[in-house]
RNA sequence: UGGGGCGUGGCCAAGCGGUAAGGCACCGGAUUUUGAUUCCGGCAUUCCCAGGUUCGAUCCCUGGCGCCCCAACCA
């Protein structure tokens, strides 16, 4: 637990936990983070990393990573290795608190057999479909199973039965006896064990009765003697039967608080929504730069910090809340601002010819890493009479307020000279093909001699020198704000969430790593992907644009 | 006539009976060899609505309205 940021402000959570302290309740804050290992962590993960872990941190605790693998059929190890390499990459270490839900297996069901004997558990053999109809509706009451009344003994030597593997899957389970007429659907004797005759990515066929979430979690926490156990609203309702359990065993009792999940604009959280954009191939894989997931958005080049600033400014609440995706943009331009180095690059070219430099002269021009942190070095900028120029920084008609290149406009080129546009060159379309300039050559690293003002500033490379690189421009995977208002959320992917193209950059950027980002001026920041990236051979993702008032003007 | 939650500016969000923090967005203006960054300044007489209690209510009470969650042998 390093890096949380200082919070910004009060929330309920901090509310809770400081009372708790000062009033004696607890000694300490433990916290935990319990994912499932079925799929990859998303940012609304991060949310909740940040929060569990950000808390242990503040006041002095600790947060346990575990997995609660409690159903073998979802579960794998490809995923669990995947989390713990996105919770490290976040910033957090759970330390030597690195849990399985499955660890606990063995305890978990002496607890059963105890509230068997207790009367408090029963085996049903009535079908899942029975089961379901007698459990009532939200405004009708449940019927009591007919088999409710089993005797102790009975119960005990068939959920032995069920654990020896007498039974094949679906025949039996043990439920709780609470109160089948309860409003809250939880309390409707909820099952405690299923028989699963299936494979385990960590005990193997040791069991084929495994537990259910509501009898193992709460449990789990208190075995690690959680304090505070935080999760999301939609268990708000499981916490009487999280208490109840824990009460009728007593064990040492964690507090459970909700607050509200993570909502962002234009994207789709559920897991379900996600493996199947992965195995339908809408994206390609669990990290494509597009997907909301820790690692597609590591992928992308967001860095972690900029997510973890992103928590923390969201805030936490009880309230269902929408994010618009420009906040969690806004944050990665934050931290980029600050590390990228600065390059040239141009995504859509158009020729430049500076007639008044002759053909065979290269300058070598120097050019800061970053404008505002001179101790980042420099990078020299190869210069000629042939460049390429960005086609939307030339209008033949511009409008008053372009302060780019026009016909005899003048404009600067970024670290280098100011140049003037003598001549549009055509082709038999009309289409613009090339622009002939001359260069003030007395305007290097400073302002024209009769002291004149040229506004505008176009980045450039040299045609000669300039590599061509691949670069993947994306754009929101999907076009709604809200894809699951579509009839099928599917219908709103933006089919032009990818466009593969090519960039021509300054030499130096061949050597860039794979993961590393840099800022192409006035483009946006782009980073390295980690996986297409070789040696001599970037291929570059688009991570974020920069901010466009410009943009902005035309719109 | 099921239960549980939530409702503060465009989006989040503090506030917990004493007269509306902060961030993002937005609008001005300054600096700038990125229309970026940075920097200044502006931005809710009002807290879903209506009553009530109180010297005083976003905070308490009553009644509405709106939204979210719950009927897996998923988590």
């Amino acid at each position: 637990m390093s890096t949380a940021e200082t919070p910004s402000s009060s929330n309920f959570i901090r509310t809770i936990i400081t009372d708790d302290l000062e009033s004696g309740k607890r000694d300490r804050v433990i916290t935990r983070f319990p994912p499932e290992p079925n799929g990859y962590l998303h940012i609304g993960h991060a949310k909740s990393i940040c929060l569990n872990f950000g808390l242990a941190d503040e006041y002095k605790g600790r947060c346990n990573l575990r997995f609660d693998d409690t159903n073998p059929t979802k579960e794998e190890d490809e995923y669990v290795e995947a989390i713990k390499e996105d919770v490290a990459w976040l910033g957090f270490d759970w330390g030597e608190h690195l849990y399985f839900a499955s660890d606990y297996f063995a305890q978990l069901y002496l607890w059963a057999v105890q509230l068997i004997k207790a009367g408090k558990a029963y085996v049903e053999s009535q079908t899942a479909e029975q089961v379901r109809e007698n459990r009532g509706t939200l405004t009708h009451p449940g019927v009591d199973s007919p088999y409710r009344d089993r005797s102790v003994e009975e119960n005990l030597e068939l959920f032995e039965q069920m654990k020896n593997g007498d039974f094949p899957d679906g025949t039996h389970i043990l439920r709780a006896k609470i109160d089948m007429s309860s409003p809250n659907m939880n309390l409707r004797d909820p099952a405690l064990y299923r028989i699963l005759h299936a494979h385990h990515h960590r005990t193997g066929d040791t069991w084929c009765i495994y537990p259910m979430y509501d009898f193992a979690h709460g449990q789990e926490d208190s075995i690690e003697g959680v304090t505070h156990s935080i999760c999301t609203l939609e268990f708000e309702d499981h916490r009487p039967l999280y208490e109840w359990f824990l009460n009728e065993l007593e064990i040492f009792a964690p507090q459970q608080i909700e607050f509200a999940r993570l909502n962002l604009s234009y994207t789709v959280m559920s897991k379900r929504k996600l493996l199947q954009l992965v195995n339908e191939k809408h994206v390609n894989g669990w990290d494509d730069p597009r997907m909301p997931t820790v690692s597609g958005m590591r992928r992308r080049g967001y860095p972690a910090a900029a997510i973890r600033t992103f928590c923390e400014r969201i805030g936490v609440g009880r309230a269902a809340s929408w994010i618009d995706l420009s906040v969690l943009e806004d944050c990665v331009r934050e931290q980029l601002n600050e590390s990228a180095f600065r390059r040239q690059a141009v995504l859509n070219p158009l020729k430049v010819t500076i007639t008044n430099v002759p053909a065979d002269r290269v300058e070598e021009l120097v050019a800061p890493n970053h404008p505002q942190q001179p101790e980042l070095g420099n990078r020299t900028l190869p210069f000629s009479n042939e460049l390429y120029i960005e086609r939307d920084d030339f209008m033949e008609d511009p409008p008053k307020k372009f302060f780019r290149l026009g016909p005899g406009r003048e404009v600067r080129l970024r670290n280098a000279y100011i140049i003037k546009c003598d001549e549009v060159l055509k082709d038999d379309n009309g289409e613009v093909i090339e622009l002939r300039c001359s260069a003030d050559l007395d305007t290097l690293g400073k302002n024209p001699a009769d002291g004149h003002k040229v506004k505008g500033i176009i980045h450039w490379v040299s045609a000669r020198h300039a590599q061509k690189v691949a670069v993947r421009v994306y754009d929101r995977l999907f076009n709604r704000e809200n894809p699951d208002k579509a009839e099928n959320y599917l219908q709103a992917l933006n089919p032009e969430s990818l466009q593969e193209t090519e960039a021509l950059v300054e030499p130096s950027l061949l050597q860039a790593k794979p993961g590393e980002t840099f800022q192409f001026e006035r483009v946006g920041y782009f980073t390295a992907d980690s996986k297409d990236s070789q040696a001599g051979k970037p291929v570059f993702n688009r991570t974020v644009t920069l901010r466009d008032t410009w943009a902005k003007m035309k719109a």
